[in-house]
RNA sequence: UGCCCCGUGGCGCAAUGGUAGCGCAUCUGACUUUGGCUCAGAGGAUGCAGGUUCGAUUCCUGCCGGGGCAUCCA
């Protein structure tokens, strides 16, 4: 029944691939696809709202369609602008551009109306006067069926004329709904007589004072999806019972066409993170994070501000894939995604997080040199960057050990070792001093070989280590800020008993001020990523200032000696 | 114990009736002026029990396990 679509290479789809696929292929919708992204803008976007976006924005992309942008604001007591805009900038740096203007559920508010009054008309929908304990009652449970309402049987004259004055604000918040008259003795909750509007005198964002009824969203989503000729209604799966619902509305309005249908995909989980809004929401009301957009939140704008790229974002996507299963993403899979990207386009730059003084005994004082050194071994047209060079640097003070614990392995400094200065010379430790009382390290000597600067080296000498280092004169001092997850466990949110502030890790931020960085970075701009060669990829916060640069952590290099040293 | 969905290496995702493959992770080895990168290789899986079939990851039945559904939230 398929033919061999495109290419001779099929790559595999995902189930979403295929329907539309076979949509496609049976000519259904002329083969249009059009998807929509629709965030209710009560909260910033995170990362498996990023998913999504890359589901339903690479979908339309792939099959030539369009994808529209649509605010589900039907809740005017939880929604605000705060969020649209930043919804707006984060789907826009993710790289992804929405069909037309922004759209939103309540520019549909006056044809919802309509057809409320199609399905009163019908006699499919009625005012109910219970209250809302009442209606919870009355609405069974999973086991048991419901009970009619005692107002379910109201005429159509009565209906309209009760609907009509609900709209008019004649009512009080809550003393009157209208539902949907389907089956109170449905095994599917959703069918039994679902509302469809509420009454809630609160001014909308949009549409100000204009209503005092506002749409659930059953009944919003499914006909704003069909009256922008959705194609393919993606959602995540505590929505799939739901479905009955969205095409019984459709099934008893005027029919549409394209007429939507709703698919339902996993949600992503990454391990030692949450990604409930309330608690994301929490995080930040009690100040647990420094905002929505702290480094540690999954949150896009926190990613981002994290020194995430939108293709390490979109990359990440591709990788988990699409399906219907729960699932758990390793946080490992996430940082892998980044690494990737970042060691293609992220300029390397020497800086020294610990600093230890170390003193070239044999190199003249008052004597400088640049070294010239590549700013990415990954990009043959990246250029290189003079790095000045003295007789005093920085170097990382776990560079040296006194006593190596396996000598064998251990390839950097050490009394009587020789290592290489990244881009200069290889030098040999002779000596080094100890503060008497507190027998820590001051001050390393060693010896520099002339014949072996790089480039034109005519030592002979082969070293296993090459350590990183900042001249002393020059070095630039910044700000440099240690990110580790912001919980300790890999499922925070999952604990019955414990909640998931118990397992914030006191750990997750480490100012380190100042560290020394080679004066190339001055100048540097927020979001500008930066390799630190042996240390990881960071990225410049909007905190800094003209004197003093900001680094955020983005993610390590991955350290091969850590993991041999653990065993 | 009602209805719906889902069970493939440690974690994700493929294979849709014809030799179970990919990514990440793990472990070797090579290379390396980043213990990064890159390259080469290795180990490791179809929840269980029946059935249909020449042949089931795939189709059917039962069981087990996980998730969802009882907001005037989305």
């Amino acid at each position: 029944m398929s033919t061999n679509e495109a290419s001779a290479t099929p790559a595999s789809l995902n189930f979403i691939e295929q329907i539309v696929e076979n949509d496609r292929a049976n000519g259904k919708n002329g083969g249009v696809v059009l998807t929509r992204f629709p965030p209710e803008p009560n909260g910033y976007l995170h990362i498996g709202h990023a998913k999504s976006i890359c589901l339903n924005f690479g979908l339309a992309q792939q099959y030539g369609g369009a994808t529209n942008l649509r605010f589900d604001d039907t809740n005017p007591l939880t929604e605000d602008t705060e969020y649209v805009d930043s919804i707006m900038e984060d789907v826009r740096w993710l790289g992804f551009q929405w069909q037309g203007e922004p759209l939103y559920a309540s520019d549909y508010f006056d044809q919802l109306y309509a057809y409320a009054i199609h399905l009163i008309k019908a006699g499919k929908a009625y005012v109910d006067d219970s209250t809302s304990e009442e209606i919870r009652r009355m609405r069974g449970t999973p086991t048991e069926p419901g009970e009619h309402s005692p107002y379910r049987e109201r005429s159509v004259e009565e209906n309209l004329d009760l609907f009509a004055r609900m709209k008019a604000g004649e009512f009080p918040d809550g003393s009157k709904v209208l539902r949907a008259k389907i089956d109170m003795a449905s095994p599917n909750m959703h069918l039994r007589d679902p509302i469809m509007y509420r009454i809630i005198h609160a001014h909308h964002h949009r549409t100000g004072d204009k209503w005092c009824i506002y749409p659930m969203y059953d009944w919003a989503h499914g006909q704003s999806d069909a009256i922008e000729g959705i194609t393919h209604s993606i959602c995540t799966l505590e929505f799939e019972v739901h479905r009955p619902l969205y095409d019984w509305f459709l099934d008893n309005l005027p029919p549409f066409d394209p007429r939507p249908r709703q698919i339902e995909f996993a949600r992503l989980n990454l391990s030692y993170t949450i990604m409930s809004k309330r608690k994301l929401l929490q995080l930040v009301r009690e100040n647990h994070v420094a905002g929505w957009d702290d480094p540690r939140m999954p949150t896009i704008s926190g990613l981002r501000r994290r020194g995430y790229t939108p293709a390490s974002l979109r990359n990440f996507a591709e990788r988990i894939g699409v399906a219907r299963r729960d699932n758990v993403i390793d946080v490992g899979l996430l940082e892998f995604s980044v690494r990737e990207d970042l060691n293609k386009t992220a300029t390397r730059v020497m800086g020294v997080m610990d600093p230890v003084k170390l003193i070239l005994t044999n190199y003249p004082e008052g004597q400088t040199e640049e070294m010239m050194i590549e700013n990415n071994p990954e990009d043959p047209n990246g250029g290189e960057r003079a790095v000045p060079f003295s007789r005093e640097l920085w170097i990382e003070r776990e560079d040296f050990k006194e006593n190596p614990p396996s000598p064998k392995k251990w390839y950097r400094l050490g009394p009587d070792r020789m290592v290489r200065l990244k881009g200069a010379y290889i030098i040999k430790a002779t000596d080094y001093v100890k503060d008497p009382e507190t027998g820590e390290i001051t001050e390393i000597h060693a010896e520099y070989i002339p014949e072996s600067r790089s480039g034109n080296d005519t030592s002979g000498l082969k070293v296993k280590g090459t350590i990183h280092w900042v001249s002393v004169d020059t070095a630039l001092p910044v700000e440099v800020r240690q990110y580790d997850r912001l919980f300790s466990d890999p499922d925070p949110g999952g604990h019955k008993d414990r909640d998931f502030l118990e397992f914030l890790n006191p750990d997750s931020l480490r100012i380190i001020s100042p560290a020394y960085l080679e004066p190339s970075v001055k100048g540097a701009q927020p979001l500008d990523h930066f390799q630190f060669i042996r240390k990881g990829y960071y990225c410049v916060d909007r905190d800094s200032t003209a004197d003093k640069l900001v680094f955020n952590l983005t993610v390590g290099l991955r350290d091969n000696w850590a993991k041999m040293s653990q065993k």
